[in-house]
DNA sequence: ATTTTAGTTCTGTAAATTATGAACTAATGA
DNA sequence: TCATTAGTTCATAATTTACAGAACTAAAAT
């Protein structure tokens, strides 16, 4: 496995953003090299060899990735070898966590409303405001995934 | 400041949603507690012994939330104290930063594209829809949050 | 003038995270 | 049957983070 610099610098850019969402370094590294690489499948020692982290560390990655549903595997017949690649047909998956999400944010907001005993309630309306917000987007999601479908057909 | 137990559960909840976003444990707290409080404006101190941390985890964490925009404070004539509150005028920028957040990473992935040397282009299309409904989303964010506008009026 | 207030900054450290390397395992191949 | 491959697991080392506590500062109050 050899890499441009490019590629190499990328890796390092999207490992740096993966982290800033929470990923572990190396499991970050690993997903920017699946993503970056000229061949989209590749084994664990490639990989292993490739970003020069230890086998464990690799081992947890990609178990890590696997587990997550960012990556799977095939194998071929008389291989032993398993060859890693993204998951790439699940970034609707991946967006509906992230509106997941936003969901359980707004259903914290909603107890905050009603927990707590605020003298003035102009105090509410910016929360409320923000918290009808949230629940439009929410419910406008799947249209606009739709007319994005559309816009492309 | 005395708070219910509901309130104290409510800042560890909202807290550790925080933290997966990012913040640090005591930052959370802080936001949390500026959230659920029944008096909107909170003093140093009171902040500091309500949430149990030292005065420099106190001053961390509040010159970080003010630094990122996420509260600010009034002063009143004759007290020397800051009254520090949530920014709760300021959602729709932080939604645009997550906006601009989704740009960086589609920056990221558009060069990915370019690239990446991949024999079989049809590994290319699954990233191009993605991208494609990013730059879409972007775009039609305005007319949402109109729409929602309207929607309310 | 000095004491109090409202914080800030600095140093040390406990705890958590992340990764390494070595020993191990289970399957395959010679 | 023995060696090799393709990983996994475990103990531990290194690094990072998050915080406490004490010393400090600048302005205001007495």
């Amino acid at each position: 496995m050899t890499l441009s610099e490019e590629q190499r610098s990328l890796i390092e850019e999207f490992g740096i953003y993966q982290e800033n969402n929470g990923f572990q370094p190396a499991v970050a590294r690993v997903m920017g090299l699946l993503l970056v690489s000229d061949r989209p499948e590749l084994t664990f020692d490639e990989i292993s060899e490739t970003l020069s982290i230890s086998k464990s560390a690799t081992s947890n990655s990609l178990n890590m990735l696997l587990n997550t549903g960012h990556i799977e595997y095939t194998t071929f017949s008389g291989d032993r070898k398993r060859y890693f690649r993204i998951k790439s047909s699940n970034w609707r998956e991946l967006f509906a966590k992230k509106m997941e999400d936003l969901s359980y944010l707004n259903s914290l907001l909603k107890r905050v409303l009603e927990v707590r005993k605020r003298e003035n309630p102009i105090y509410d309306t910016k929360l409320n405001d923000f918290i009808s917000f949230l629940d439009y987007m929410k419910a406008q999601m799947p249209r606009l995934i739709d007319e994005w479908e559309k816009s492309r057909a």
